[in-house]
DNA sequence: TTTACTTACGGTCAGGTTGACCATAAAGGA
DNA sequence: TCCTTTATGGTCAACCTGACCGTAAGTAAA
């Protein structure tokens, strides 16, 4: 009986999204070996038994890119009995954030098999590219990874306006400017935002509150008028649904 | 390797939902045998080989409940690897809910171990009580699952005034009053609501858009103006999250 | 029959929020 | 000096929200 029942693997996916030149973006790797051979592939890896799920998720982040601090969620256990055609494997899919900065600097330091994909999700669906290339198709994906991924965008999209995610996106949240802020929400979005606007809703969901405060310095720019900088504070706000 | 690598077991941890009598209540059932024998658990199985979370969750409440068609959603996996003392088992949690007549029926047919406690959260934390009982603490309840209750009670909340889902407490979604809806929302984010807004919400929200359509018959109560009867269509609203 | 009570339903009104848009400020370059 | 670019602030109408009132339609009591 023991051996009849314990007969799981589980499995990490991770989702690593980013924002680079105003875009949202996804960390894929191309499979070396069956199934699934040559085709793109979200990072994963089987979790151990000693391990928690999120545990698996941050030792995989780790590896991956020598970046400390990233944002993980769980994001939906994926578990039809053909997933994988290796086995009876259930996979928990991770949502991830990683500025791209830091994100470009780990995948440029050592050989990762990573590349950074532009993902785009509307009413014709999922488009996944890398620079100045055709967008891949569902039948590129292994596994259920388009699913996931597809999940994975609209959780993204429904949190950034009730959340604190979007500054996860950011390179230093200890000094931005409110427009690298709202090219963070344009790219998860994929829409433009009202800069005015957008100004007066940070303000009262932040600035009142403390959330966010003004630096003494400024952004100087190639051209314009050179941008405040502010800083946010540790009093993050709440999440509705997990913990 | 195959053995040590697939060493897991699976669980599906259900959260039975439902509102009587205007309160939110979930469905316990008091564990026989160890561990935590004598406490208080979310009804649960192992989920087997050849078979999905989700219908290993469908089967589950179909062995509990004689009832049909009944709204399920996964909340969260719980992968901590001393959350069950026996050994290496993942908990998928999964949100359902059941009209109260109809649970009632289901369980006054069956000799089931399962008894419905009122589920309140609110600063002062979680309480679970039986009819006319105080409430359980903490430490009457099995495993983890104080946590996933908490979890499960946030996600109710937070998705009852964006998704569709309080139209699953109904006992009939094809003949039902104002009020009854009302009620739903009133007892999952347990507060009053003004039910003249209320009507306007609901108004602009369903009517409008065809999801809800007045019936002819009308509602004849003990006292007081008769209510409209409404029928809900099969065109549901999406879900901004999961699938 | 009248009156009181209960529940359903519709409308008003002030305050807040949102989207569209304009005006000005502060920089650099032609 | 003028033009372009970007940041920042303000206006204004439309919409949404919560609080509240008035009325309609039924039952139960006087």
């Amino acid at each position: 009986m023991e051996n009849s029942r314990k007969a799981f693997s589980v499995a990490v996916d991770l989702l690593i999204f980013t924002v680079r030149d105003g875009r949202l973006c996804l960390l894929l790797s191309r499979r070396g070996k069956p199934p699934f051979e040559g085709r793109w592939a979200l990072p994963g890896r089987l979790v151990d038994l000693d391990e928690s799920v999120d545990r698996a998720a941050d030792r995989l982040l780790c590896e991956m890119l020598p970046v400390q601090g990233v944002f993980v969620e769980q994001l939906y256990t994926f578990s039809d009995p053909h997933r994988d055609p290796r086995g009876r494997v259930v996979s928990v899919a991770c949502l991830a954030i990683v500025p791209w900065q830091r994100l470009q600097q780990a995948l440029a330091g050592g050989e990762t098999p990573f590349e950074c994909f532009e993902a785009r999700l509307d009413a014709s669906g999922l488009a996944l590219c890398r620079e100045n290339e055709a967008a891949l198709s569902r039948a590129d994906l292994a596994f259920d990874h388009g699913s996931i991924i597809e999940m994975g965008i609209r959780r993204l999209r429904g949190k950034i306006d009730y959340t604190d995610i979007a500054f996860s996106f950011l390179e230093n949240p200890s000094s931005f400017s409110l427009r690298s802020l709202l090219t963070v929400h344009e790219a998860v979005l994929d829409r433009e935002i009202d800069f005015s606007n957008f100004r007066r809703a940070m303000r009262t969901r932040y600035f009142d509150s403390g959330h966010i405060v003004p630096t003494e310095k400024e952004l100087k720019p190639r051209r314009g008028r050179p941008a405040a900088l502010y800083r946010l504070t540790d009093n993050r706000k709440g999440d509705r649904n997990n913990a």
